[in-house]
DNA sequence: CGGTACGTTGAGTCATATCAACCATAGTGG
DNA sequence: CCACTATGGTTGATATGACTCAACGTACCG
């Protein structure tokens, strides 16, 4: 590992680089959570917080990616979304000031900033550009929450998992031999789709043969992008 | 109707009626909403706004309630939620500057005040205090759309149905009679539950059987709360 | 009195969950 | 270095919850 990529990264730069809302504070504003914020490393499998826990700040994400989920009935998992470099994570909850509702845990090696509570909250009293972004942002997740929901209760477990996997295409790209730039487990993808392990399996390898797609272990190749759109009814 | 039942109720009085969030506006600011608002009325299957549209303001409810939902595969309707005295709607489309992501129908005849948009964001950006209750508001759905995402997607209809009827409790309450205080068509109750009309009167039924519920069209009488709470597994 | 919307019930079907067995891989410790 | 274990992936067989389709009942309304 290179020594830059140990080194505590500058929120300007960093909101700059990763599109983070912080990039609509001020001088001054950036200079305290830089003051303020604390810099912390993770590997795969770690939590960064539980569900049902007094939180005492939030996160940004720097680098890596993590999941969102609840835990249901069994212990079983529902991944409500992912973070990944410039997003922030348990904001819901210092900003209702409620218990967290979900758990983080990380997918992929990252390295976040932890920021206590108390600057949020004095950014959005301060910097009223700042809350109306803050609120663009929860609103818009609140669409999306919307869209969901409606997907789950309406569509076959066939269209979710397409609709999933450009989903997934979208948030995180392809790679130049078409290679889905996140990997999941098997039962990852099950827990967002919101179905058994099994299904996903059968459905990932009818989608094998159809040639929709290919795969190598937890790598996904895209091959017919088109085919998954008309398997999802992305379009009602 | 008496005369004060047709008279446009003033701001103030109404938010501290009602407990809407109007009540952390100053003085002025409840004046200029008294001002710009306009009061309407609507009857039962009334819309007030449609799924893709561009909108303009965003309503706040004085009596009456109202269903929004989104229109899915085949425009079979998914309730996402209600809005009733004190709440508002469409502020999601408003602060995020999206088109709607929702419909709104009139469930029972109500009386609203329509808000234009650049009222809401005039607040966001002169009152903190108010900027962040509407925060609060959009973080605490949001924690709720994660709940309703993770029940759909983990509980069975009958599990679903039973979480249902006791949120209507919750939010609409029961009269002396234990009777609750919403009347839904089975197909609307499907609507929220994410299932079939079919599937609804057959679980109902059920319910029926088991002395959990007693049923005279719409009325739904509540016989036995907990015997619900045991079969919806509220506490996981 | 016919029409329309809603409610109910039965029968048949199918998608999906569940259960069970098995394989592959990698990490661990003696 | 090899058995041991844990984790994840796959496949098959079976069960069943829930949907669909269809018929019919009910109630209100102009």
């Amino acid at each position: 590992m290179k020594q830059q990529d140990i080194s505590i990264p500058f929120c300007d730069k960093c909101a700059f680089e990763t599109g983070s809302l912080f990039k609509y504070l001020t001088r001054e504003e950036i200079d305290l959570l830089n003051f303020e914020k604390e810099f912390r490393q993770y590997k795969r499998g770690e939590i960064l917080y539980n569900e049902g826990s007094r939180i005492s700040g939030f996160y940004c994400i720097h680098s890596g990616i993590i999941k969102v989920f609840k835990t249901g009935l069994d212990g079983k998992e529902q991944i409500i979304r992912f973070a990944k470099p410039g997003d922030i994570i348990a904001y819901r909850s210092v900003l209702s000031n409620e218990v967290a509702c979900t758990s983080a845990k990380v997918i992929e090696d990252c390295r976040v900033c932890f920021i206590p509570s108390e600057i949020l909250i004095s950014f959005v009293k301060s910097n009223s550009s700042y809350a109306h972004e803050l609120l663009k942002l929860a609103c818009h997740e609140l669409g999306e929450a919307n869209s969901f929901i409606t997907d789950i209760a309406q569509k076959t477990v066939r269209e979710r998992l397409a609709e999933i996997l450009l989903l997934l295409v979208a948030d995180f790209g392809l790679d130049d031999q078409n290679y889905l730039q996140i990997s999941l487990t098997r039962e990852e993808l099950a827990n967002i789709v919101g179905t058994a392990t099994e299904s996903v399996i059968r459905l990932l390898s009818e989608f094998k043969s159809d040639k929709l797609v290919e795969l190598n272990g937890r790598k996904i190749r895209i091959l017919n992008k088109k085919g998954l759109e008309k398997i999802s009814n992305v379009f009602n």
